[in-house]
DNA sequence: CATACTGTAATATTATAATATTACAGTGGT
DNA sequence: ACCACTGTAATATTATAATATTACAGTATG
């Protein structure tokens, strides 16, 4: 298995297939040179349809992400990760302007942090 | 003027707006008894349709957090705001996690909180 | 009472996302 | 050659969000 879809979210599937592959190759967890799943299979896997996958994987290609070897398969091309992560930091800097504007205090949101990251550097004991 | 839309924004219209007017109680900029602003003028502020503005209003009194007085407008009822500012914090937590499955280190985002919050605790010199 | 605001209702139209389905075309292994 | 995979293309259908437009109904004020 590959990874699921939040079905109740807003944004749209294909969009989430394209953020997951891009997340993956940030992490190392696809690698360049790689093949991705089919377009068939990973529909099969994440419940959608056909067309929904190859629109992630057709607008990855024209970011030059993948690239595509007919009858082969899609392979990882590259991703600018620094640019890729600049965003995500982007997006949570916007969120946590908005919790400041809901009078949400630093703290609560360190805490989460915390919370998050915290409570496994030493598994031992 | 009240607040922007973001038309990039997969979420959509309508529900900006509900998550605007409930941040705006939830920080007492709308207290309970007064009137936000009619459906034609907050459509036209906002650069939407009035319908867009309407189902907002719509849902906002299906929740129980505005009232609606025919001829006269909308008021505000009241808000739980416990639990809305725990969806907030729920949905930073899921940020945060995916954050961290990209790799992204604590630090970076402490970073970011101290930079949104700090720099007004001492504002002289 | 007329006017100018309110909300409400109904209908048609557009754009987008996603689905379903069928068919065609390239590649590789047997 | 055949078969089982790949990607690709085309078409129709559905759901949702948003728009545009018109019309009706309640309330308050001059």
């Amino acid at each position: 298995m590959w990874f699921s879809i939040d079905f109740n979210s807003h944004v749209p599937v294909y969009k989430q297939i394209k953020e997951k592959i891009k997340s993956m190759i940030a992490t190392g967890k696809l690698k360049k040179g790689a093949f991705v799943p089919s377009i068939r299979s990973l529909a099969k896997d994440l419940g959608v349809n056909l067309n929904t996958v190859s629109r992630a994987y057709r607008e990855l290609v024209l970011e030059g992400i993948l690239k595509v070897v007919r009858g082969e398969g899609y392979v990882v091309e590259g991703l600018d990760t620094e640019r890729f992560l600049g965003k995500k930091l982007e997006e949570f800097r916007k969120m946590v302007l908005t919790l400041k504007g809901d009078g949400i205090e630093y703290e609560k949101l360190e805490g989460i942090l915390r919370e998050v990251y915290g409570g496994e550097e030493n598994a031992e004991s």
